[in-house]
DNA sequence: TGACACATACCAACTGGTTGGTATGGTTTG
DNA sequence: CAAACCATACCAACCAGTTGGTATGTGTCA
């Protein structure tokens, strides 16, 4: 809860250095085939440092999704689309985001620990499944804020939720994830993406042609 | 090789019975959290007969992605929507159909064994990898022909392939059950693919209107 | 027809290695 | 000093895979 109380400058803990390698490994080689051992090996740290940090391998799990979604919403936060006027122009460079950060990245590099982790412990570990699902309705949210706006502005009498729209491109890139790992090909994940940039531009042209 | 020519009309051998044990099992655990003990007593047979039927844990993946390519394309051969005349309807149809699918079945049974092993062994195993694009691949196809029928006969000048659109609702359902995963909720999964029909109306009434 | 050869299907017990987790003791820091 | 931090050594449980064996065919040839 205290984090990064002790090393104002210097290089991270040794909890952060096993939250970095989580984040590695267990987008790499899942959540179960991660072992405790390769966590510290990748963290340069021993045993008794990970269960002095953590009370369990579930907990690190947990630890590691709040950990990521700090990550990433820094990374969204500091986006151009941030700054574009129209909500609508937001939410386009939003999907468009999405395309960019596959760029010249390998598919653990680029897909998403939430979404590994989720369908792997769904059934056997709630705190992670729940977790997961936090990290990702907190950044639903956000998408569902531009969302919510940009219907105000050019669609108000659409038939479709801004939060329903927002999971659902949340699900379009889980999927994309899903599909470019089973093809082994990260450009499969940036097409799928782009289909979903035009189901947005279908959903607004087609209301403003009401 | 020579499967079932000893059981004519008797109980499924050993080997189906296995197989039929993955299904189930990993759909629900996973690959890793499943060990070859748990498929051997869900089975009700021995390690022996285990082994006997697959060198490896790892054949066993591979055979079961294509024991669940067998049996899930027998189910949709025997869909409503086969018979609609309109390659347009069939593809709608299709969608619903995967709609329906989910009514009244918990995540394990209705979620995909396909998505679920990629995920988790894309990098692990090459092999299981493969042989899961090759499972959403031969779907895909099939997918793919209704949506180049409707595309010749509604919007021959669209600017979308239809592999790639096909592709793209594996992608959405595949999403929708990582996203319904991590709820726990499979109506999640529903409300998704339902967005899923909507992008398929839009690219056919886009088109129509060009 | 009967006997031998061989293959398939299956089983119980075991093995070496790995797993998450613990017990304990030492070192740094406020 | 006391608390936080971390290392070493260790454990019982579990893992995939192996072993040596039995039971039941199935084809062949005298």
């Amino acid at each position: 809860m205290n984090e990064t109380l002790r090393t104002p400058k210097s290089e991270p803990s040794a909890r952060e250095r096993l939250l970095g390698a989580a984040l590695q490994l267990v987008r790499q080689k899942g959540y179960d085939a991660t072992s405790v051992d390769d966590l510290c090996r990748a963290a340069g740290v021993t045993k008794g440092a990970f269960f002095h940090h953590f009370a369990s391998k579930e907990e690190l799990g947990v630890a590691a999704t709040q950990f990521w979604t700090k990550v990433t919403s820094q990374a969204f936060a500091q986006a151009d689309y941030q700054h574009f006027e129209d909500p609508l122009d937001q939410l386009i460079g939003y999907v468009d985001f999405r395309v960019q950060l596959l760029e010249g990245r390998s598919l653990p590099e680029c897909t998403c620990l939430l979404g590994t982790m989720a369908q792997e412990k769904f059934e056997s570990s709630p705190a992670i499944r729940d977790a997961c699902f936090e990290g990702i309705h907190t950044h639903a949210t956000e998408v569902a804020k531009m969302i919510a706006a940009a219907k105000a502005r050019h669609a108000p009498e659409a038939s479709w939720g801004a939060e329903s729209l927002a999971l659902y491109t949340q699900a379009v890139i889980q999927g994309a994830f899903v599909l470019a790992k089973a093809k082994n090909d990260v450009a499969l994940a940036a097409d799928m993406i782009r289909h979903l940039r035009r189901y947005v531009e279908l959903l607004f042209h087609h209301a403003k042609q009401d």
